[in-house]
DNA sequence: CCGCCTTTGAAGCCA
DNA sequence: TGGCTTCAAAGGCGG
């Protein structure tokens, strides 16, 4: 094992891993965890609704907060606002998230989660849990406050977003836990699991919406320790059951952790039936087919399936029978999309991922750099997990798996322009707008991840953005305005300076996230995105 | 129906 | 060692 490190705290080397992140002074991004939830709330809006012209106007600006002046919802939005606050500000006292985010990742290994790496399991985590990590908090049995925090919120959140809840939501935090070996030996799922329901999409059976059972997973300390909380697992959304953790079913080599809050909220959006291997039958134990077995993700690779016989609905190639597609694991920018694509979603009429995408990268940069540091530092967790998980496994091992080409010459070639052309329709405003987020600079060095700083180059990101953002986003250069004075490349700074505020427990990150949330969905924006040129 | 599009990051491969 | 390629998620769209 690479590096967990026994002491199961923070183990992880959390302490000693840096991150580069552009440079410590510019608190121009990081301003507060409030404003910048807002900030990047609005940004996205403000730039989506109005790209045209903050084009001009918005170097200086935005550094420092843009935000649409004039929302008419504005009335809502601070109400909404402030009822997080007050429920963060609850759930914290509770002790909610008392624990660090990352407390030491206590690899809580599922044995038979199905794994959100293999393929077959592929049900969209997202999917399944979004609302539990979001609200982890309420729910939980153990603190009864929550549970009026937790109230508030998702009425709340329901008023206004109509659509997202469901599928997409999955705590980007969560995917941690949800390796599952196959190897591990089947668990077998909690009894409890609630009853399923048909999802009316897919039919698959799901357990009850969240709002339907208690969507929220039980986080309080104490009732975290008990890994088994049942409901934790159980947050399918499409379909997906999650299983609890079987009793025996711990196996792995580390001593299970303790789960805490953070990392239930890990362990159940990623936990999605494969990962437990079900029962031979693939079925649940209400026995309704497993939904993940079905799970639409497959279509990228049919092929592996942990458990052919239970689930493919197509017969597993005999080749990869034996080998059950691991998928590699998120990175940083992955677990973000997960957890604010539904945001972002349900905040633009958008569907379509490409231009959520960009929206996301945008956002990405516009991220403080502690917010960033915790999906690095996720990221890495589960990288870690994963070795750990399969250890043999090489993302070369994937290579090949997809058909898709892909467009071979990426950036600059853009032959026939078709790849650029699509982004410029896309999020052409957008862009203009992206610039800001840019211009926040945060991350545009591309910080290293956090664990970067131990391993990492620095700036990997900086490749990519060049490549990558044809678009418009020369932005890391950043920017025009020159605010913002962070070189591109900041001397990372070590991790542990970070640390403290960033994993503290109810923290920022959460709130920034709640809020976020909050702000999507008091305001709908609705984006075109298609400008057509 | 399959692959592309888009994003960032990680990892692999090749020179 | 650096640059390029592939894959990870995701859902609409086009061929």
């Amino acid at each position: 094992m690479p590096q967990l490190n026994g002491g199961g705290g923070d183990d992880l080397g959390a302490n000693d891993e840096m991150i580069s992140f552009k440079d410590e002074g510019e608190q121009e991004e990081k301003i507060s965890e409030n404003v910048s939830a807002e900030r990047d709330l609005d940004d996205v809006k403000s730039s989506l609704v109005n790209e045209s012209e903050n084009n001009s106007s918005s170097s200086d600006s935005e550094v420092t907060e843009r935000r649409p002046q004039t929302r008419p919802d504005s009335e809502s939005y601070e109400k909404t606002r402030d009822y997080f606050s007050e429920a963060l500000r609850r759930q914290q006292d509770g002790g909610f998230f008392k624990s660090p985010h990352y407390p030491g990742y206590p690899f809580l290994m599922i044995p038979d989660l199905t794994n959100p790496y293999l393929s077959n399991g592929s049900l969209s985590p997202s999917a399944r849990t979004y609302l539990q990590m979001k609200w982890p908090l309420l729910d939980v049995p153990g603190s009864a406050g929550l549970k009026d925090s937790r109230s508030p919120t998702p009425g709340h959140l329901s008023n206004k977003v109509p659509v997202v809840q469901h599928a997409h939501h999955v705590h980007p935090l969560t995917p941690l836990i949800t390796y599952s070996n196959e190897h591990f030996s089947p668990g077998t799922p909690p009894s409890h699991l609630s009853p399923e329901i048909l999802d009316p999409k897919t039919g698959i059976p799901r357990t009850p919406h969240p709002s339907e059972l208690s969507p929220y997973y039980p986080l309080s300390p104490g009732a975290v320790g008990s890994i088994a909380h049942p409901l934790s697992w159980l947050m399918p959304q499409q379909g997906q059951h999650m299983y609890s953790i079987p009793p025996g079913g711990f196996r792995h080599p580390y001593p299970a952790l303790a789960m805490n809050p953070s990392m239930s909220s890990l362990v159940s959006s990623r936990f999605s039936p494969h990962m437990v291997t079900p029962p031979p039958h693939s079925l649940h134990q209400t026995g309704i087919p497993h939904p993940a077995i079905v799970s639409p993700a497959i279509k990228q690779e049919p092929s592996g399936d942990i458990s052919p016989s239970i689930k493919s609905p197509v017969p597993a190639k005999k080749e990869e029978d034996k080998k059950p597609h691991i998928k590699k694991p998120l990175n940083a920018f992955m677990l973000y999309m997960k957890e604010m694509r539904a945001k972002v979603v349900a905040e633009c009429t958008l569907k379509e991922s490409a231009a959520i995408n960009q929206i996301l990268g945008r956002r990405w940069h516009s991220l403080s750099r502690e917010e960033q540091a915790k999906y690095y530092e996720l990221a890495r967790k589960e990288r870690q997990l994963h070795s750990q998980l399969y250890p043999g496994w090489s993302a070369r091992d994937n290579y090949g798996k997809r058909k898709k080409r892909k467009r071979e010459n990426k950036p600059d070639s853009k032959p026939e322009g078709k790849g650029k052309k699509q982004c410029v329709q896309y999020l052409t405003s957008e862009k203009m707008c992206d610039s800001p987020a840019s211009s926040h600079g945060s991350m545009l060095d591309s910080p290293a991840t956090p664990s970067a700083a131990l391993a990492s180059p620095a700036a990997p990101a900086a490749t990519h953005s060049e490549q990558a953002q044809p678009l418009s986003l020369t932005t890391k250069p950043e920017g025009p305005s020159g605010q913002s004075n962070t070189p591109i490349l900041t001397r990372p700074i070590p991790f542990t300076s970070l640390h403290p505020s960033m994993l503290s427990p109810p923290s920022p990150f959460h709130q920034a996230l709640h809020s976020h949330h909050a702000l999507f969905q008091s305001q709908p924006l609705s984006l075109v995105t298609k400008p057509t040129e």
